[in-house]
DNA sequence: TCAAAAGTGTTTTACGTACACCCATGA
DNA sequence: TCATGGGTGTACGTAAAACACTTTTGA
């Protein structure tokens, strides 16, 4: 199947494809059971036989780069409208044993949720990792996963993309509890609520948490509107 | 002459250069007189005769794509151990008229002064402009000048890496001045001073500024060292 | 009635911001 | 003696950090 190709294979005489020396290869991020997770493929054959790697594949004639991510994407996920930016390109001349090939990394961030429901879409093995955990990847992947991290935990402190990682309506727990994934470090909990409460990102929603066995939470949902405002102007978040 | 190529023409079968359909694309910039600068090459021939852009070449065969940035940047200015960064790859299906091309851009910051030390190093029509007044760039060049904008200002905010744009020994209203030219906004003077003194990255000189119609200001060197220290803490600067 | 998380309040400290003001020097 | 930038001092408001405390709910 043409969409579970990775940077793993050459590609065949295909006459979409035209760049032959360069992939894209995606880190796609999820948020599971409180931990940041990663999807990868298992690689069925070559000189990678049994070996995970990132989600890629090759760009086609007349296709941006950044389009050739998101049909990508589509392909193994099911899923548009991704949050998905460019890493950049990695070329160490050795980094592709078989030939000289230049990857532009990506990383996405998706609801595991939303995956979930679409789930056997593409026949590829493909998995979530925690990616505290994953190792051993094919090629560079390591380091593309890494740069990945980075630039995530970069971003979040200056736009609010973490949401796109959570379900539609969720906590402000639960929103900590990534910041806190993702960063590293423990937060305070009345003094991130105040913050991000002030910062008015959030629609408080009538409904409230079920099923837990505590005082049930509020919950809320992401506000694109202010977030747009808050763009203009400028703004940093710092936790 | 091999190092004025740019992506303007596509390499004769030349046995160093192998990847056909990547280029590497610089932004350099330079300050000068209160000035954010860049540098750019003139083409002489090709479709975009007379037209000026942003200064590139090619990939050789056993060179990570830094590496070749780091070369380019040395044939074209004859400095080494420049600061240089890439930005992300670039790759519209239409940017390059004559076939696909991928370009991966670079910035580079220069102390201008070293530069015009060595002026003459290469042939090509090649000169300074202020970044303010540049247009009509051939291909996607204007866009990635401004990608290149961006994160440098970004950047500025995060680590001290103005001291490369300016000469070794500098005043603090210089450095202002630079901070104020690239996040385009006018600073008070008094904060800036402690603020920056305070994160003891400056070096005090016993030598001062002379031939000025004002009271001499005192010379500053960067300091390294705690520079190093400072990354390892994580910081960051707000202006 | 206890555990566990939800949610509020308060105090302290640090820092950014905005100015007023004096100093040194050449024209 | 004036203009120009060099350099110091201070007062105010806001935000971060630390932490004590009350509330709600299911087990």
């Amino acid at each position: 199947m043409e969409h579970q190709s990775t940077s793993m294979q050459i590609p065949e005489a295909e006459k979409s494809v035209i760049l032959d020396s360069i992939t894209i290869d995606c880190v796609i991020f999820g948020f599971k059971n409180e931990e940041l997770e990663v999807l990868l493929v298992k690689h069925k054959e070559g000189i990678s036989k049994d070996k995970w790697g990132l989600p890629g594949g090759w760009i086609y004639e007349n296709e941006g780069i950044d389009d050739a991510a998101n049909r990508l994407l589509l392909e193994l996920t099911g899923i548009k409208d991704v949050y998905l930016e460019q890493l950049r390109a990695f070329g160490a001349p050795d980094r592709f044993p078989l030939s000289r090939v230049i990857t532009v990394g990506y990383y996405a961030l998706i609801k595991e949720e939303d995956y979930d429901l679409k789930a056997g879409y593409t026949a590829a093995e493909v998995a979530w990792f925690k990616v505290s955990e994953v190792k051993d990847l094919i090629y560079d992947h390591q380091q593309i996963l890494e740069i990945g991290q980075k630039r995530l935990r970069r971003r979040i402190k200056q736009e609010p993309i973490g949401f796109n990682l959570l379900p539609e309506k969720f906590t402000l727990l639960q929103l900590m509890h990534l910041y806190e994934q993702i960063l590293g470090y423990e937060m305070d909990k009345p003094n991130f609520r105040r913050k991000i409460l002030k910062m008015d990102l959030l629609t408080p929603l009538a409904e409230k948490q079920k099923d837990v066995s505590h005082r049930a939470a509020k919950l809320y949902r992401f506000n694109p509107e202010t977030y747009k405002k808050l763009l203009e102007k400028g703004f940093n978040f710092e936790f």
